[in-house]
DNA sequence: CCTCACCTATCAACCGATAGATAGGCCTTG
DNA sequence: CAAGGCCTATCTATCGGTTGATAGGTGAGG
């Protein structure tokens, strides 16, 4: 079913954006959905195809909330600072790429390639927006900076004091 | 001896800043320092405490340089500018409590500790320099959100967009 | 002689991955 | 329609390797 390969996504998404791409393993995510590891591998057949398969999911998903969002009429920046509050309010975890490029130099290479992806895509949807690379950049690196901070802290307004002011 | 001690927590540093909490073992700094994984042990009773102690270094090393950069004339913010940009710059890697962070929700809690004391010693140090509490907030997110872009997309352009203008 | 700094050897637990069996459904063909 | 074969999704069992941690031994130097 694609019921069971959907459910060992969600369950890695939230490991990965707890713990990284070191911090889960098949088993855990396994017991957490109700099979056994071996059924994990026949779903998703390395560790490093799983990661990346959810990586993948999370940028589509995000960069379409960020779509919905500018169409309904607000603006680009907005937008992403919107979907960034959303995942931290929701959640209470970083953001998946976040989590996984904060240990970018030991992922395997479809995995940061993934990861690189997520940026890559954000950053060209905000200039695409109007904004400078620079600007971009800056935008970006304030979300998941503030991001950062409010889940070491244990405190979202420090993420909401971060975004203030970048719209 | 001392020197020992230094050097694993050297080794250590370097891997955490690269991998994470989860993706270090004894063995891999044991064999990088020329020693073996027991003798570790001896001057780190548990990976947590290496962990902990590697931060808490880190975390009087980074204050440390941004005291002597504000004696020497500069801002407090270009101080933190510089900070990050050296150890970024120098080391190609990502900020040690950043690093950390980002799996905070995995994190022992003598590590989460001394991760969250770095964050909050660095925001208490910048509002002292005069700016206010959501402004430390921005800087500090601005400053490790470029951290992590540079790391992702593998250049260091992305972190000097991101602190552009800061100070 | 005793403490420090290291060693060897080993432990149980966990890791990603694979092999092989099984049960159920669907498709084809006589 | 019935029977045989195949596909899907899961299981049990197991592999070699790694992990953090511990027990206990060894040699050097004060």
């Amino acid at each position: 079913m694609k019921d069971t390969a959907d459910a060992i996504m969600d369950a890695a998404e939230r490991r990965i954006r707890d713990a990284g791409y070191n911090g889960f393993s098949f088993r855990e995510i396994a017991e957490e959905v109700g099979v056994k590891s071996a059924s994990v591998h026949y779903h998703f057949a390395t560790k490093e195809d799983l990661a990346a398969s959810v990586a993948r999911r999370y940028t589509e998903r995000f960069l379409l909330s960020v779509d919905e969002e500018v169409a309904s009429g607000c603006g680009t920046v907005e937008a992403w600072v919107r979907g960034f509050r959303r995942a931290l309010n929701d959640d209470g975890k970083m953001c998946l790429c976040g989590a996984l490029g904060a240990a970018s130099h030991s992922l395997p290479k479809e995995v940061l390639s993934e990861a690189q992806q997520f940026f890559r895509l954000g950053l060209a949807k905000l200039t695409e927006g109007g904004l400078s690379q620079s600007r971009a950049l800056q935008v970006m690196a304030a979300l998941e900076g503030g991001m950062l901070l409010a889940n070491v802290l244990a405190n979202p307004d420090a993420f909401h004091a971060a975004a203030a002011g970048l719209s």
